[in-house]
DNA sequence: GACTCCTTGTAGCAATTGCTACATGGTATC
DNA sequence: GATACCATGTAGCAATTGCTACAAGGAGTC
C-alpha cells in the first residue's frame, strides 16, 4: 500500500470519529483537514474533491453502524414486528448509538437539500436498513414486508429525531411509552 | 403601519412559501432577497440580521402548521393513542403537509448543528407539538402522558423522515403497515 | 426654504468557501 | 547519475458569505 493510500485510510478513520462527534457542523475542507491532522492541500491529494472525502468517511461510518446493528440483534431468529421495534429502539437510543442516529438525521436533511454526496449515501444506508429489518422480521405470509420494514425504520428514526430535539432525558420514557403503543 | 412594517409582512409571507417549497437549500441572504422580490440591502433594513429573517419566517410557518393541525384533528374528543397516531399520520403524510414535515426535518438538523436561530425554533415548535398531542390524548390515569406524547411525535416525525428518503410512493404502505403495528 | 427622518440604492469589505497552479524535495528505476 | 514519479508545501484565485458605509431621493415639519 502506497503512502498515499495509507494516509487516506488514516484520514478516513479520524474523520469518521470527527463526524460522529460533531455531526455535519464542521465540514469545510479546512476544518476537515484540521480534524484529520493534515493540510487541506493534502486532503485534496488523497481525495478528488470534498464530496469524495465525505462519501468515503460516510461509507466507513455506515459500515461500522452496520456491524453494530448486526451484533446487537443477530439475524438467526426472526422477531415479530413489535418485538423488533422494541429491541431496535432500546439499542439505537442507547448512549453509544445516539451519535450515529444523530448524524443520520443530519445526513437525511443534507440529502433533502440535494447536497452532494448525501443523496447517494442516504439511498445506500436506507437500503441497508431495509435489508437489516427484512432479515429479522417475522411476518405472516401475504403481509406487506416492504411497508412494514419502512414503518419500523420510521419509528426508530423518529425516536432519534425527537431525541435530538429534547434536552432532558425523555428518551427512556419515550421508548417505554412506545412499547406500550405496540400490538404484541 | 409604516411602509417598512408592511414590506416586512409581505416579505415574511413570500419567504414562508419559499421555505416550504425549497427547504433550507437556498437561504443565503441574497437568495432570500431574490425570492422575496427585494434587494438584499432592504432585507437587512426590514430585519436586523439573517437569523431574524429566518426566525420570523419560521414563526409564520409554524403558525400555519399549528392552524392546520388544529383544523385536521379538533381537540374536543380525545383519542386513544393508536387512533391519534393513525389520524395524525394520515394527515401529515398527505400531499399538502409533506412540505411542512420535510422542512421540519431540515430545521431539526440545523438545530442539531447549533445554527442560529434554529435551536430556539425547534424548542418552540416541539412544545407546540407536545401541547397539540396532549390536548387530544385519551390516556388512562397514571400513564406517562409526556412520554407517550413524545413517542407519538416520534412516530409521526419518523414517517416524515423516511418519506423524504424514499423516491417511490412508499408512504401509504408505510402508514398502513404502521397502523397494523399499533395496539388498539 | 431649511431641516429631519424614512426609505432605498450602489458599492464594497473581510471572511470563508472549494479548489488549483507551481515549486520542491525526495525515492525509485534504469 | 539521469529521469521520472511520488509526496508535500506555499500561495493564491474566483465565488459566495453576512453585513456595512455612504449617499441620495422624498415626504413631512418648523
Amino acid at each position: 500500500m502506497s503512502i498515499r493510500d495509507a494516509q487516506r485510510e488514516a484520514v478516513i478513520e479520524r474523520l469518521a470519529g470527527h463526524l460522529l462527534a460533531h455531526g455535519l457542523a464542521r465540514t469545510s475542507l479546512r476544518q476537515l483537514a484540521q480534524a484529520a491532522g493534515v493540510s487541506d492541500r493534502m486532503l485534496l491529494y488523497y481525495f478528488a474533491d470534498k464530496a469524495e472525502v465525505l462519501a468515503a468517511v460516510m461509507a466507513r461510518v455506515a459500515g461500522e453502524l452496520s456491524i453494530r446493528l448486526a451484533e446487537a440483534i443477530p439475524d438467526g431468529a426472526p422477531l415479530k414486528p413489535a418485538e423488533l421495534v422494541r429491541r431496535a429502539a432500546a439499542f439505537t437510543t442507547g448512549p453509544e448509538m445516539r451519535r450515529f442516529m444523530r448524524l443520520w438525521v443530519e445526513v437525511v436533511a443534507a440529502a433533502a437539500r440535494g447536497e452532494a454526496p448525501f443523496p447517494a449515501i442516504v439511498t445506500q444506508v436506507m437500503a441497508g436498513f431495509r435489508h437489516w429489518v427484512d432479515a429479522r422480521l417475522d411476518l405472516p405470509e401475504g403481509a406487506d414486508r416492504e411497508g412494514t420494514a419502512a414503518a419500523i425504520i420510521a419509528v426508530i428514526d423518529g425516536l432519534a429525531l425527537v431525541d435530538i430535539c429534547s434536552e432532558d432525558e425523555i428518551a427512556p420514557r419515550m421508548a417505554a411509552a412506545l412499547s406500550g403503543l405496540l400490538a404484541d
